[in-house]
DNA sequence: GCACAAAGTTAGACATATCTAACAATTGAC
DNA sequence: GTCAATTGTTAGATATGTCTAACTTTGTGC
């Protein structure tokens, strides 16, 4: 079982391996402001366990079910950042922290009700996929409402630059992540939109919300 | 700031404060189950933090401070407990663990939060008391429904003996912690109750159902 | 291709939280 | 009131996670 420690440093290795495979001691260290030596001491501890490969001096590498036990973590930080903010009404502002300490909570059940109460998200507000339960990412890509064409319809995965004003509209118009919207009519002059929605209608949104909103095609 | 462990022995604490003011380490020891040296220490720690009075070979006593320190801790792990059963749906005999570990949380936004979300409980659904915001506890009796009489007003505050089917039953008549029940008549026979609320209009509950339903009178 | 800077490692120290073994104080039985 | 049992304390060890200081390896600039 790890420790809360270890999830953190899985979690940096994460975050790391997504920009290169290959990881410096260093940047681990600059990831969570800790001294090299400390890491060192970690990753001698996490190789022990298989979670990465570790030759003196040469860079170090998450092995298969390392990078599987990261997305773990990663995904009980997601879920409960949308959490946060859809079920318990936070600020996108707030959520990163309290999240911090809720993704060491072992007990997959909580995150599983979690996940069962959000509708399974794919993706958090920012467009970052949530890895599933077993720790894979279904790559989707997303593209802004504003690229998608007439006749098409669309799930709201995330928002490219959320702000208060954006989300409370978007509360107001009845549109939440996980809504599926059909896009009716283009307005060219201003890349305007009409859609059509169950909760709300037949709604128009600007072009400035549409290129806003991250969807998913289906 | 204390520790996730310093909090459980506050807990184990307040818990042996509540049956005497007085308290002795091995006591602790066996609440934890940890071993008497180790209590000690932490004793130590915990007197140097002014959260309980010490003297070698005498009984320890939570001071003012480490009383609502302690009362805290509970009131995270009771507003956890009744989040979870309530908003998150799970049962009332799998909440306990993960409250376990939700309760060291550091973020006093997440229970207020709660808090309101929950319409502010002052008892979990067995009677027990929640610490308000400033660990004060306010005292309330309950007293069964069986105990109450004809034309008093009375609101759910716990349930006696819990169990699935009568949590289940509540939910059919719309009836939940928090609910204002008024007593029309009593059956004398039998103690079964007429009552009077909102949700359920004018409804006959048995004996047995009134003498595991605690409230707290109006 | 060599020197030196950057990166990685080792060694030794400290804090927290735990243990066992040994010792000390208190208390209750007689 | 004494002594044995219970309870509390001290001392020394271990595990985890952290540090600084000192040393080693790698690799780049010239």
């Amino acid at each position: 079982m790890s420790s809360k420690t270890q999830e953190n440093y899985l979690k940096a290795l994460y975050y790391l391996h997504s920009k290169s495979v290959d990881i410096a001691v260093s940047d681990v260290a600059g990831v969570l402001d800790v001294s090299t030596p400390t890491v060192n001491d970690m990753v001698k501890k996490l190789h022990k366990a298989g979670l990465l490969t570790y030759e003196k001096y040469k860079p170090i590498k998450l092995t298969d079910e390392g990078l599987r036990s990261a997305a773990l973590v990663v995904r009980r930080h997601r879920l409960a950042e949308i959490f946060l903010s859809q079920i318990m009404g936070f600020g996108w502002e707030e959520v990163h922290d309290i999240a911090e300490e809720m993704e060491h909570i072992k007990s997959t059940a909580l995150f599983d009700r979690m996940d069962d109460l959000l509708g399974y998200p794919t993706a958090d507000p920012h467009g970052s996929p949530i890895p599933d339960k077993d720790g894979n990412i279904r790559v989707v890509s997303f593209i802004t409402l504003s690229e998608a064409s007439i006749g098409s319809t669309v799930i709201l995965r995330g928002l490219k630059d959320s702000n208060k004003e954006l989300l409370l509209f978007l509360n107001r118009k009845q549109i939440q992540l996980g809504t599926k919207l059909v896009i009716v009519d283009i307005e060219e002059y201003d890349r305007s939109m009409y859609l059509n929605y169950t909760a709300g209608g037949k709604q128009h949104l600007s072009g400035q919300v549409c290129a806003n909103l991250l969807v998913e095609v289906v």
